[in-house]
RNA sequence: GCGGGCGUAGCCGAAUUGGCAUAGGCGCCGGACUUAGGAUCCGGUGGGCGUCAGCCCGAUGUGGGUUCGAGUCCCACCGCCCGCACCA
């Protein structure tokens, strides 16, 4: 085997490492554990095992963290680098619903074969710690979190969860009030119901997004922004439901401050500040006329209370039935009446309305303002002053508290809303002159009491202190952020473990009837025939009815039928990995503390697509863990990465359908599918744009190794870049050239010199072996392959390569090119992998060269390059530059105005 | 509208603190090997001039500014990408 043969090269290493046991890697405790070796977790974001399998866009990110991890092995660290599966979600259930099969068979399947994909890259993950979370000894302990949540609430004294029974102890003790009355005084229900609105996890009867193509509801991070589904791209409905909910609401400020404590890029950071939404405020109470209620609104403008003139109520505010009239008042506008008979029947109507639309149909309407008056009008308590209430659905249940205070003059939506209604409009800032229409801006407060004269940013504490004195307001921070929806009406999940009792009590399973496995059942299809107020039924319904029921102590419980979404699996994954078959915990203490210690993972790398949805849930259960003392650190990833997408050529027909790119024909630039023209466009990898490359091919004709080497070398890691299969010939022939510089092609001897590297060359290798080792810390892949190529260059015209260069080259080389690393360390006469190599240093004195080429420059321009020794001082430097012949053209005889010497790399010679 | 980010060669991209702009690759041009090559190997590749060592000039989206010196810092503008959006 002389020449270059990737096909039986990394066959040859795939096989080893594996019998090996290269990269498995010890717990604390267990047999070969070091522990003066620092560890580092380096974690991928693991993927849903698709039945598509991979393409060459997959894996980026993961040849990115095995690299890194590859590096800081041979740093002597101790690496945690696993792999794993997401496995229960939507895809091998309507694979169910269409064939039958069950999910199980289909997930794993697709396993297997991701499995054999992953490994097929040379992937250097400890295989022995994979699961997938569908394992019945995974989702137990999915289940028992839950369990958690459900045992848990948040006590806001002390800023964090705690367990229900030191709650109970409290109230039963008399230490603590249940809504202000004592424990005792409570009926069975009222405690029931106390508790239930403190849990962590808890049921409640809220608007959902339903979504009937899926025969799911959806959590609001599911939902795109023109109201379908993300999945799949279905119409979503809202409905009200009674549902399990967390309240991560309840974690929204440390959420929020603690992204400070995290090393994460600037973006998602934002993504996430903004999902929380924190705005600060205040509530303020309006009395309504004629009524014992009391309308509470959340506001960011109590400096603007002069100017409020009406008020709105969301249509699904609880208030509405209490405060709609029964007649309309004399006078009442007809346009404000919806063209109902009386209040009522016009605030029914105008509900059922606002419900019956999908956000689409909403966001089609263009914001137009609509809403109906409820016959009634509240007092403004700064002034006196009656406002008539409305009902609009501009103003969103679940914002702040479903109602507003509308200052027209200061709120663009409330003066659209007042001009189509014909409400009074009071500037309390004066704007600038001539200014029409709302304004937003900072100004001096006007027609407004005591407030008069101020700027806005003192208006807001005067008048927040104003309410707090009057008892009809408090200073209050509202957030975006709402509670998580857990339920999903689906088969493949995690079964719910809780009981419902016959009087609607609820009985968690204890954690020794944990896992809760899922039942068999014969058909997986969602129920999306029934009437639009029916209510869903879980596809567990149709689990046989001893599966349903449970007796104990002659009391027939209910199971609960919905199942978890497939976020909740991958909420702690990261923990598991840590002790993946520990059957104690879902980790072990001592696992946990040394893997997750400092900063949690150490590296995580995935797709920007779970800025909010799955990092902000798990943060979230990280949360709760840590504050039950599960976990050991406040954060579960210390340092996130985002690599880009791959994206290539995808190809249209007249109708705008893709089509398979790898079938269309190039001829002079212009593009045909079967002899149709197509238009080109550009876009993700991926199954939608029917643009993938498999890496098949490019195994076979070019290797594993070269197609890692390109896909870091294509740019940035963070950037998206776009795929060219032309352009791996480039690196396919670097690597042709480095095994034939190494190896003789004819002989198959090894061309290596065991004399010294000449200086020029040992200069060259130290300043690679700098520059790449300052490139991996940096995960700038893409320069560091370009350093080999540099090396590289150097080293074709020799007829032998110097050992030390040689060997450095190989190891820094072996983290990308794994395969054909440890074959030319093998040659080079080592009989252990390279993986567990040093990684090569360098000496500072070496890598500088002995001279350097000195820049003279002037007035900032270059006039002459001179050869200079490295260590040349300041006025040595300053006279040669100025010996120059090439600059005495410019100087003229005369004295230069200025010389600015950077010596040894340049002098800058300013001449009038 | 709000927030985050990006504009460098024909293309992908490099330039760590302001200091030789364009490393490295593709493509292209020329050559070698060859029946042939779209494989492989060697050389060239911003423009202009020149007898191959050379000389001159231009250029980092646009326009200003700071500086001896700006791709890099500041201001304004243009274009592109991503996220959020009736959030009171």
């Amino acid at each position: 085997m002389n020449a270059y043969d990737h096909q039986s090269i990394e066959a040859k290493w795939q096989r080893r490492w594996a019998e090996q046991g290269t990269f498995r890697v010890p717990n604390p405790g267990e047999p070969g554990f070091d522990p003066s070796r620092p560890k580092l977790y380096v974690l991928d974001m693991f993927p849903y095992p698709s039945g598509e399998g991979l393409h060459v866009g997959h894996p980026l990110g993961y040849i990115a963290t095995d690299i890194y991890s590859r590096y800081q092995r041979m740093r002597g660290r101790s690496v945690l680098h696993p792999m794993g599966f997401d496995a229960f979600g939507l895809p091998a259930e309507q694979y169910a619903v269409e064939t039958g099969v069950h999910p199980r068979l289909t997930t794993e399947r697709n396993v297997a074969n991701f499995t054999r994909q992953l490994r097929a890259f040379g992937l250097s993950y400890d295989w022995d710690r994979c699961f997938a979370t569908t394992d019945p000894g995974y989702y137990r302990w999915t289940q028992w979190i839950f369990l958690r949540l459900f045992h848990s609430w948040f006590d806001p004294d002390a800023g964090r969860a705690r367990p229900m029974a030191t709650l109970l102890e409290d109230l039963e003790a008399g230490r603590r009030l249940a809504g202000g009355r004592p424990w005792a005084d409570l009926d069975a229900a009222e405690r029931h119901a106390y508790l239930n609105g403190l849990r962590l996890a808890y049921i409640d009867e809220v608007p959902v997004n339903w979504c009937p193509g899926l025969g799911t509801v959806l959590a609001n991070e599911e939902v795109t922004r023109e109201g379908r589904s993300e999945r799949g791209d279905f119409p979503v409905y809202r409905r009200p439901l009674r549902q399990w909910m967390l309240r991560i609401t309840a974690y929204a400020e440390r959420l929020l401050a603690d992204l400070d404590l995290v090393d994460w890029p600037e973006s998602i950071k934002a993504m996430q500040r903004n999902w929380i939404g924190r705005s600060e405020g205040a509530r303020v109470l309006f009395p309504v006329e004629g009524s014992p209620e009391v309308i509470d609104v959340f506001t960011t403008r109590p400096d603007t209370l002069f100017g409020a003139t009406y008020m709105v109520l969301a249509p699904e505010h609880p208030l509405v039935d209490a405060l709609a009239a029964e007649v309309w008042p004399p006078g009442t506008p007809i346009g404000w009446t919806g063209g109902a008979a009386d209040p009522r029947q016009a605030a029914a109507a105008y509900r059922l309305r606002a419900s019956g639309r999908s956000e689409l149909e909403r966001q089609a309407e263009t914001r137009e303002k609509t809403g109906v008056f409820l016959g009634r009008v509240a007092v403004n308590p700064v002034n006196g002053a009656s406002i008539p209430i409305f009902l609009a659905d501009y103003v969103l249940m679940g914002y702040g508290t479903g109602a507003i205070m509308a200052v027209p003059a200061e709120d663009e939506r409330d003066w659209e809303f007042a001009e189509a209604f014909g409400l009074p409009i009071v500037r309390t800032v004066q704007p600038p002159e001539g200014w029409e229409g709302p304004y937003t801006e900072d100004g001096p407060a006007i027609n407004s009491g005591f407030l008069n004269g101020l700027r806005v940013a003192e208006a807001k504490p005067r008048m927040t202190a104003w309410l707090e004195e009057q008892g009809c307001g408090t200073a209050a921070v509202s957030y975006k952020l709402r509670d998580w929806l857990f339920s999903r009406q689906r088969y493949w999940g995690e079964p719910i473990p809780i009981l419902h009792g016959p009087g609607g009590e609820l009985r968690p399973l204890g954690d020794d009837e944990l896992p809760l496995l899922l039942p068999e059942v014969e058909d997986y299809r969602p129920r999306t025939d029934l009437a639009d107020d029916a209510e869903p039924e879980p596809a567990l319904g149709r689990a046989p009815d001893d599966w349903k029921t449970v007796a104990l102590n002659g009391v027939v419980y209910r199971r609960e039928l919905n199942t978890m979404p497939q976020w909740a699996g991958s909420c702690w994954y990261y923990l598991r990995f840590c002790d993946p078959h520990n059957r104690e915990a879902l980790v072990g203490a001592a696992a946990e503390r040394y893997w997750m210690g400092e900063r949690g993972v150490d590296l995580y790398v995935g797709g920007v697509e779970h800025a909010v949805l799955h990092l902000l849930y798990s943060r979230f259960w990280h949360k709760v863990l840590y504050d039950l003392g599960h976990v050991s650190t406040p954060e579960p990833f210390g340092r996130l990465f985002n690599q880009g997408y791959i994206l290539a050529d995808a190809f249209q027909d007249e109708r705008g359908v893709y089509l398979p790119a790898d079938e269309v024909e190039e001829q002079d630039g212009r593009f045909t599918y079967r002899g149709r023209p197509v238009t080109r466009s550009f876009g993700k990898m991926g199954k939608s744009l029917k643009n993938s490359v498999s890496p098949d091919e490019i195994f076979v004709e070019y290797g594993v190794d070269t197609l890692r080497l390109y896909e870091m070398f294509m740019g940035p890691l963070d950037s998206s870049k776009p795929w060219t299969t032309r352009d791996i010939v480039g690196v396919h022939r670097f690597v042709l050239r480095l095994w034939r510089a190494l190896i003789d092609p004819g002989t198959g001897a090894l061309r290596v010199d065991e004399a010294p590297a000449d200086p020029e060359l040992l200069a060259l290798t130290h300043r690679t072996i700098a520059a790449v080792t300052g490139d991996m810390e940096d995960l700038r892949f893409n320069t560091a392959v370009a350093r080999f190529f540099e090396l590289n260059n150097a080293l074709v015209a020799r007829e032998r390569v110097p050992r030390f260069v040689a060997e450095a080259f190989v190891r820094l080389l072996a983290p990308f090119a794994p395969h054909l690393g440890e074959e030319l360390w093998e040659r080079l006469g080592h009989s252990t992998s390279v993986a567990l190599a040093p990684w090569p240093d360098f000496d500072p004195g070496l890598a500088a060269e002995d001279t350097v080429t000195m820049v003279v420059q002037v007035n900032g321009k270059v006039r002459d390059r001179i050869l200079v020794p490295a260590g040349i001082g300041e006025e040595e430097a300053r006279s040669l530059a100025l010996g120059s012949e090439k600059v005495a053209a410019y100087l003229k005889g005369g004295e230069p105005r200025r010389v600015v010497v950077r010596p040894p790399n340049l002098v800058n010679i300013v001449v009038p």
